[in-house]
DNA sequence: ATTATATTTCTAGTATTATCGAAATGTCAA
DNA sequence: TTGACATTTCGATAATACTAGAAATATAAT
């Protein structure tokens, strides 16, 4: 019974294609990542500059587009902006993957 | 005893960034979900080209980027080349992302 | 009210990518 | 060895993305 539902619409593509788009970027990708391994209560946008070492207008550019395809929301407190990793949107990237990777390979 | 070395240079995350950012487009992901869904005996160049509907100029650059990053690899038979996906990548992209989302998410 | 902090938006220069017609290449068949 | 077929490479244009300084916004503290 874990049956997952996969309903594959014109813009599915479109959306998945965007997502991988963003996170092939190695400052994207680098950024995602820190934020994954840094849990669920998310990494302030100052933290992530210090981790990754670019200036902030730049930094902000970058996580504006995961934010536009949701791969990361942007909860504020006071003054600072934390960054929070989408796992479900990133599931779906995955998932996609994987059905497309295993209906072949075994894999 | 199932364990998964990883092995974490540099250039990892870059590989696994050019790697999404290929199949971060619409058209060539298509193309890769049609190889996928069309077996381990690979499609024509020309097959391809009259699933996706594009001009071959177009269709050859995007088939490029994607064996540039080794997702895809061609194999001549006399006049017809056959793109053959490429699991082994694929799947190096799939762990990565899954090994990210799955630290904190429990997913 | 003023100042400091955190981050974004604006703006603009530079660089990379996408598209596709035309010409070139490799391969087979007659 | 000429012609047809399958695909790529070339070349040029248009579109999109990257980068980062400077100005703007939002919030808190004094």
């Amino acid at each position: 019974m874990k049956q997952v539902r996969v309903i594959e619409t014109e813009d599915q593509l479109e959306t998945i294609a965007a997502r991988l788009s963003e996170l092939g970027h190695p400052t994207r990708l680098a950024i995602y990542k820190h934020l994954v391994k840094s849990g669920i209560k998310g990494v302030a946008v100052g933290d992530i500059q210090k981790e990754i070492g670019i200036p902030g207008s730049t930094l902000s550019h970058h996580i504006a587009k995961m934010v536009k395809v949701n791969l990361i929301k942007q909860v504020r407190e006071s003054r600072t902006l934390y960054c929070l990793p989408q796992y479900d949107a990133l599931l779906e990237v995955v998932n996609f993957l994987q059905d497309e990777c295993c209906v072949n390979s075994g894999c």
